[in-house]
DNA sequence: TTGACTATGTTCAACATTGACTACAGGCAG
DNA sequence: CTGCCTGTAGTCAATGTTGAACATAGTCAA
C-alpha cells in the first residue's frame, strides 16, 4: 500500500526518491522500507502489473522509473479502503498508511463510508471485550488486564474516529475532491523532486 | 520472544504443541504463527543456543522436543523487559507479548521497573505530539489528525498503566514471584498437554 | 476390518526481507 | 587536478516466512 501510494503521489518516480521521501516522513520508523524492501517490492508490483518499469538513461546513468497501471490504481484503491476498515486488535499502521494516503486517493463519500465501516467495526468488537470483563473469573487476570487496554484505547479511538467523520460530512477535512486548502512550506524537499518528475515526464513523452 | 516464552512455560515441549497452545490463544489472529515460522523458529533458535533440541522416539514416531538454555532464559528475560519498555508508535504486539508473559517470568520488582520506564517514555513522546499541535500549520491537516488519534490513544494507555502499576506495587498482580490466585478450569486444554510434558521429561531422564 | 475422518508432528520449495555493500557522479578544499 | 566527501541509485547473498502438502496414528461408524 505504502509503495503504491508513494508511487502514486510521486509518478514518474525511481526508488531512491520513495526511499528518501519515505525516510523523511518518518515513516522507516514502523513500516518496512529497507532499500532491499523497497526495491523489490516495485519489481514484485511491476511483475503482478500494478506498476509500468520504465529503464530510462538520466545523465549517462540508467534509472529504473515507475508508473502506477490501472490496475495498480484499483488495488490501491482496495488496499487503502481496507485499511480504513480492517481493525487489528495491536496493530494500527496499515490503518495509520491508509489513513495517510486518504486525501491523495479518496473522495469524501468513499472515506467517509470506509470510516463509517470502521467505526461499526470498532463498535462491534467493543462489545465482545465487555462480555470478558463479564466472565473474568474464567480467564486469567493479566489476561483481563490486556482486555481492559484494548478497551480503553479503543473508546479513545472511537471518539476520534467520530469526530473525523464529523469532519469529513462538514467538508472541513481534505480528500481528493476537495480543495487542500493547504500547501507545503517552500523549503519543503518535496520541491526538489519536482525537477526530476518534470525530466521523467518529458522522456517518457508525457 | 513469543516462542521462547511458549517453551518456558511447556517445556520440554514440540512444535506441534505450541502450535496448538498460541491458536487457542488466538495470537495466530495478531502473531505470525505459521507452523513454517514456528519449526523455522524453534530451529534458528537452538542454532543460537537458545533452546535445546531432544530428537525423540515417542511411540515408533520421531519428536523433536525443545528446552530452554541458561542462554535462552537470559534472552527472554532481555526481550520481554525490552518490550514492556519500548514504545512503538502504531504497533502495541510486542508489547502484549511480553506483558502476557510477564506472570511467568518476571518479579513483582523487575515488572514495576520496566513498566516505570514505559511510562516515563509514554508521558516523553507524548509531550513530542503536544508540540506538532502547536505548529499545525506547517504540517499537512491530515497529519495533525494522525498526531491527535495517537496522542489521545496514549492518554488512554497511560491511565491504564498508571493502574497496573499502583496493582503491581500493592501486590495485587499475578508476578512469578507472587501466588496467582487462579487456577485454570478443569476442563482447560492446558492439561491435555501434562501427560506429554510428564513423559518428555522421564524419556530425558528429569 | 474396512474405510473415512480427524489429530499429530513436520518438511520444503517458493517467495519476501534484510542491510551491508557496490558503483559512480558532483562538489569542493588544498 | 588530486583526493576526499556526500548524495544518488541499486544489488545480492544470507536469512526469514509462508502455507500447502506429507506421513503416520488414533477413532469410530458401518
Amino acid at each position: 500500500m505504502l509503495l503504491l501510494g508513494a508511487v502514486r503521489i510521486f509518478e514518474p518516480v525511481n526508488g531512491y526518491q520513495i526511499r528518501r521521501e519515505l525516510t523523511s516522513w518518518q515513516v522507516d520508523r514502523w513500516a518496512n522500507v529497507n532499500p532491499g524492501s523497497i526495491y523489490g517490492g516495485l519489481a514484485t508490483l511491476a511483475r503482478q502489473g500494478h506498476l509500468l518499469r520504465h529503464d530510462l538513461v538520466d545523465g549517462g546513468r540508467e534509472v529504473s522509473v515507475y508508473e502506477l497501471t490501472d490496475s495498480g490504481r484499483e488495488e490501491l484503491d482496495r488496499l487503502v479502503a481496507a485499511g480504513l476498515q480492517a481493525v487489528e486488535l495491536y496493530d494500527r499502521s496499515a490503518f495509520m498508511v491508509a489513513f495517510s494516503l486518504l486525501p491523495s486517493v479518496m473522495t469524501t463519500e468513499q472515506a467517509r463510508r470506509s470510516l463509517v465501516v470502521r467505526r461499526v467495526a470498532l463498535e462491534q468488537t467493543m462489545a465482545e471485550f465487555a462480555e470478558i470483563k463479564m466472565r473474568s473469573e474464567a480467564v486469567p487476570p493479566h489476561v483481563v488486564r490486556s482486555a481492559l487496554l484494548w478497551y480503553d484505547v479503543t473508546v479513545a479511538e472511537l471518539a476520534w474516529l467520530r469526530e473525523v467523520i464529523d469532519d469529513l460530512a462538514a467538508g472541513r477535512f481534505p480528500t481528493a475532491d476537495t480543495d487542500w486548502g493547504w500547501l507545503p512550506p517552500p523549503d519543503d524537499p518535496g520541491w526538489q523532486m519536482n525537477a526530476d518528475r518534470e525530466r521523467y515526464r518529458s522522456m517518457l513523452g508525457r
